[in-house]
Order: structure tokens, then C-alpha cells, then sequence
DNA sequence: TGTCAACTGGACTCGCGGTACAGTGGGAAG
DNA sequence: CTTCCCACTGTACCGCGAGTCCAGTTGACA
């Protein structure tokens, strides 16, 4: 039970690094087997096909992430209590951290499936669905508390702002990947960011 | 020879349906062979291998996607001479046509190779990122003219800015596709636009 | 001692990309 | 009228990767 677990558990791993560093296509099922020392055989044993690594690794994916958002924006809460202060702590956290793993963001994968979306399953489909709109109804949470304390400069659609997080880590992890530069996402969302401040800027009250 | 031309064309325009519906590589060239009512060996004489198909097909959308921008810029230019309100013009007439055109959009293709670029030869790869160089270096241009009329409020990178543009669109375009709705790239180009606003807003000058 | 989970290994099918190449029909050049 | 070549057709063939089937092995635990 134990050794089965370890034996998924490394078939993941590795599927995850080439899939992050190739893509999902790029990867075969003969170069995972190879990395994880098994045969064939026991590569089916624990996925039935392609298609269920993928939803296995997406839910994987899916969970770091969401952990990841959790732990960000509890310490960006430690440092500062106001809900602006802790959105514009968190995502300069984001940036960094995008900024120290060049290529290895879960939101690769995201967008990848999305692109390629007839190979998947509705299951892997359903799955990048439901990612995405969690992160929405994360993010609009937020937004809706700081708009709480200070109105937006400019009216917004809360739902879509809340996207707008997800999106500018997508689009800039494609920008990322194309260019073959290494810093775009972290810009992007330093750029996000400004325009946060600027929309919930404090109506002229002087300290 | 005019046939030729009439052949090639017919290719593209049925790969590029394929395309953009399914995804590269769940295009066959047996399904593109039977759309364009040819055989395998003809398209082998017009392509030597998918590649060959690839690059022409990211030429011919690039220089539509760079024709669309020069003429949705003009006719922004043309109502309005103030090169912010030029702008945003242009961005709202951009997110319409994004809402008109429900699946079909050029940058998908942009992304689509971003994520599967192992799959493709080093021509594809860098018809990508001149593509998205030549957009970064066109918007930038246009930024900084704004800011020699409006000082922005608060400091940016006037590259990343310029890529924001494309960043917002490809973002948009993943979410839209996962998502499975039809009009967030259109609706993040609009908040793209509320930033640009509040960002060159005119300091404190009355009429 | 027997059972079961977790495999191994090999043979096989199928679809797809790609190669090779012989042949053909039609239009322009001589 | 012939010759030539361009733009194909058609067929046979190869290799690779996904996926199936299945018989057999090994080690833990009841």
C-alpha cells in the first residue's frame, strides 16, 4: 500500500517536471515510465490512460496552488491588518515568488490544457473550470472587502476583476514562455498592482 | 501557378479553421487533406512537415492581427486626435471585436504554440516572439506619447505596460477558453482600460 | 498456506506524421 | 505538334507513441 503510493506519488513527480518544462503533449508515457523505473505495465496499473495522469496532476496542481494563495495572504494579513495593504503585501509576494521559479508555475498548466483542450477529457476540463473559479470567488472576496473601506475611483466589475488576477498570471507566464525572458509575470502583476492602488486610492482625505 | 497560389491558400484557411476550433495538434493532416479535397502527397508538396504549415500559418495571423491593430488604431485616431483618448478608443472597439469573434481569435495561436513549443522547430518559436516584440514595441510607443501629455500618477515600466496589452488579450483568451464563456477577454481589456485611465488621469487641472 | 495488491514483460493494434516515388493532366514554350 | 514542367494523385511503406491484453512474479499479511 505504502510502495503503491510512493510508485504514483513519483509517476507524478516526474510527469510534472516534463510536463512543466515540455508540455503535456511533448511528454510520453514511455520517458515517465523510464524516470520512474517501472515498466509499462505499471504506469497503467495506476492511470488507465493519458488522460487520467492529467486529471490526477491538475487536481495536485490545483490544491499546491490554492495552499499557496492561502499561505501568501495569511502572512501578507500578519503584516498588515487592512485589506488594501494585505491585497498589495500579497501579490509583491507573488511576484517574487513567480520571479524565483523560472518556468515551474502550476498556471502553466492551466492554460496549456486550456489550449488544448480537444486531447483532454471533460472531467480535465471540467477540473481547469472549477480551478478558475475558485480563484474568481477567492479574489472578488477580497476585492469586495477593500471596496468595503475604500470606494473604487472608477466603477468595476468584481467578478472580472477578480479574474483579472488569474489572467495576468496566465497571460504573463505565455509572454514568459514565448519571449523566453524570465521576469514578465512578476511585472505583470507589479503592473496589476498599480493599477489596484490607483482604483482604490483614498478619495483626497489627507492623513 | 495561380492554382498553386488557390491550393496553399485553401490549406490555410481549413488548418486554420481546424486550429483554432481544436488546437494544433489535435489537427490531422488527414482531416485538413479531406477538408481541402486534395491527397497527402499534395499537401507534402506545399508543406514539407507540419512545421512548414505552422510557420505559414503564424505568418499569415500575424500580419492580420498587425493589420486589425493599424486599422482599429486609425479609426480611434480618426475621432479622436488626443493620443490617451486615441487609446482608449481603440481598446474599446478592440474589446468588441473580441466579444463579436466568439472563438476565433488570432492569439490563441500565439499561446497554443507558447505551451506546446517543444513541438515545434525554432522558426515557429521565434515568428512567436517577434510577433509579441513588434506588439510590445507598437503600444510602448503609444504609451509614452500619452505620457508626454498625461505624467502617470505612478511609475511603470514602460515595456511591461506595452506587453500588458497582449498579456490582458492572450490572459482573457485562456480564461474565455476554460472558462467557456464568451466575454472575458473582452471584459479584461475593459478593466485594462479603467487602469490606463486612472493611471493618465490629469492631475488635479480643471477645465 | 493461500490470497491479494503491485507490479513485470512481451506481443499486438491503431492512428498519425512523414518518406519515396512512379505516374498523370494540362498549360506554356519551342 | 512536341516537349517540358508544374501541380498534383495514389500507393506502399516506416517509426513512434498510445493503449490493450494477459500470463506470470513477488512480497506482505491473514
Amino acid at each position: 500500500m505504502n510502495q503503491q503510493v510512493d510508485t504514483r506519488t513519483r509517476i507524478l513527480d516526474i510527469a510534472e517536471a516534463a510536463v512543466l518544462d515540455k508540455g503535456f503533449e511533448a511528454t510520453s508515457i514511455d520517458e515517465i515510465v523510464a524516470g520512474a523505473e517501472i515498466s509499462r505495465g505499471g504506469f497503467f496499473y495506476h492511470f488507465k490512460d493519458k488522460n487520467a495522469l492529467a486529471r490526477a496532476m491538475l487536481e495536485r496542481y490545483i490544491a499546491t496552488e490554492d495552499a499557496l494563495y492561502d499561505d501568501l495572504f495569511a502572512r501578507a494579513r500578519e503584516l498588515n491588518d487592512d485589506p488594501l495593504h494585505c491585497m498589495l503585501i500579497g501579490l509583491k509576494l507573488l511576484a517574487e515568488m513567480l520571479e524565483e521559479m523560472p518556468t515551474g508555475h502550476p498556471g502553466c498548466v492551466i492554460a496549456s490544457t486550456a489550449y488544448q483542450d480537444r486531447l483532454f477529457d471533460e472531467g480535465v476540463r471540467e477540473l481547469n473550470r472549477q480551478a478558475i473559479l475558485g480563484w474568481r470567488k477567492r479574489f472578488r472576496g477580497m476585492f469586495e472587502e477593500i471596496a468595503q473601506v475604500y470606494e473604487p475611483r472608477e466603477p468595476v466589475n468584481m467578478d472580472a476583476l477578480g479574474d483579472m488576477v488569474s489572467g495576468v498570471v496566465e497571460g504573463g507566464l505565455v509572454l514568459q514562455r514565448a519571449l523566453r525572458e524570465h521576469n514578465n509575470a512578476s511585472e505583470q502583476i507589479m503592473l496589476f498592482r498599480t493599477f489596484l492602488k490607483l482604483l482604490f486610492a483614498p478619495r483626497q482625505q489627507p492623513v
